[in-house]
DNA sequence: TTTTGGTTTAACCAAATGGTTGAATCGTAT
DNA sequence: ATACGATTCAACCATTTGGTTAAACCAAAA
């Protein structure tokens, strides 16, 4: 019997490699030989570990769903102010995603074919501590007590979720303007703080 | 000698089914053979009209970018305020979108994969009566009179072309929620209303 | 009617793809 | 040392894939 580091350390390999080209290429696209090379490892491994395609994709996407909202759930603590989770929302959120942007691109991948997978999981994994429901239900405090107008609080989720998302989707297009590792640090800074400005000034009382 | 219109209707035909194929699978991950059956017709049409995969994923990409731009500019008209030049770009993009959704999916997957095609025909097509560039100038002649906040307008094109476009990549997560066909137009004209109301007043002065 | 040119099709091909297999390795317990 | 179960790999297989071809089709010109 090998150790379990090293099987683990394999499978966890496979996962990361088969995230990143499942991520550009979607699942149809996406290529077993591919995910072998980019893993290191011979492509026979893939169905040892995974039995199939179909299985080692769930896999992927159930393991980084799973990473994502937990990562993101303890960067999203509740705060006591609307403003202040509002801001670490869009802070936490836009840090979770640069660390790992191939999520959002599988995710985006799994809507573009029309996929269940993303959906189903949302619905099952919603819940209280969820940073999404955190959002929400500040919002609906803060309308409540006239910290800020009667917006709509599901269009508003969908805002900032837009404004944190859509700019890693669309990343390679702005990158011809932006250049890739020198300025996209400061782009990404900045974008958090336009964010949260035009958001919360949008929101606040006339 | 067949007729002009035999041909341009196959072409167009072949146009179409390859833009929805394309968008829903990316370009490795499309099939000729779905295409070919997506349009009604015998696999070696394909390479009869467009040679190869290649030729004709690029020439669907060329061909759906000019008829959305094109589209959208006639759409969004110069206004005498910025208000209204906000309002029209939203709406009229919106609009667009919503009637060639596919047309986004296919530039979400070329940004995906990591393609150059969209950043380069965007910078080769750049001009001033994009529709882009006309909302980029009200802004910034918005800011010099005072009309609004001074922000960066590069972010504030960014965010609302976030919020135009999302929700309709998201689509299929948002459906869970909204059902398809009975409820989703409705949503669209909120979704203008929105964006609209939160954006203005957060660049308003304070 | 026959010819002519573009158009459409079924059948075909070589390469790529997802998946399988049996032998070779490797660490560990006996 | 040796036996054993988990792991790794090269070679292999059946099917699918992008692409080709030669023949059939069809409208209009001759």
């Amino acid at each position: 019997m090998q150790s379990e580091e090293t099987k683990v350390d394999t499978e966890e390999r496979i996962i990361v490699a088969a995230l990143a080209v499942f991520a550009r290429k979607g699942k149809d696209g996406a290529r077993m030989q591919e995910i072998a090379n980019e893993a290191g490892i011979n492509k026979a491994m893939l169905h040892y570990y995974f039995r199939s395609k179909d299985k080692l994709y769930e896999a992927v996407f159930r393991h980084v769903f799973n990473r994502f909202s937990a990562q993101h759930a303890t960067a999203v603590k509740e705060s006591p102010t609307f403003a202040k989770t509002l801001k670490l929302f869009i802070d936490g959120f836009i840090d979770s995603i640069k660390e790992k942007p191939d999520i959002v691109r599988l995710m985006v991948n799994e809507n573009l074919s029309g996929g269940t997978a993303l959906g189903s999981m949302i619905v099952e994994k919603q819940h209280e501590k969820a940073a999404p429901s955190i959002l929400k239900k500040k919002l609906e405090e803060a309308i409540k007590n006239g910290e800020i107008r009667p917006v709509d609080p599901d269009h508003t989720l969908l805002t900032v979720l837009s404004c944190c998302l859509f700019f890693f989707i669309w990343a390679p297009t702005i990158h011809i303007k932006i250049p890739k590792s020198k300025d996209w640090d400061a782009f990404i800074e900045s974008r958090k703080e336009h964010i949260f400005d035009v958001v919360y000034n949008g929101l606040q009382p006339q």
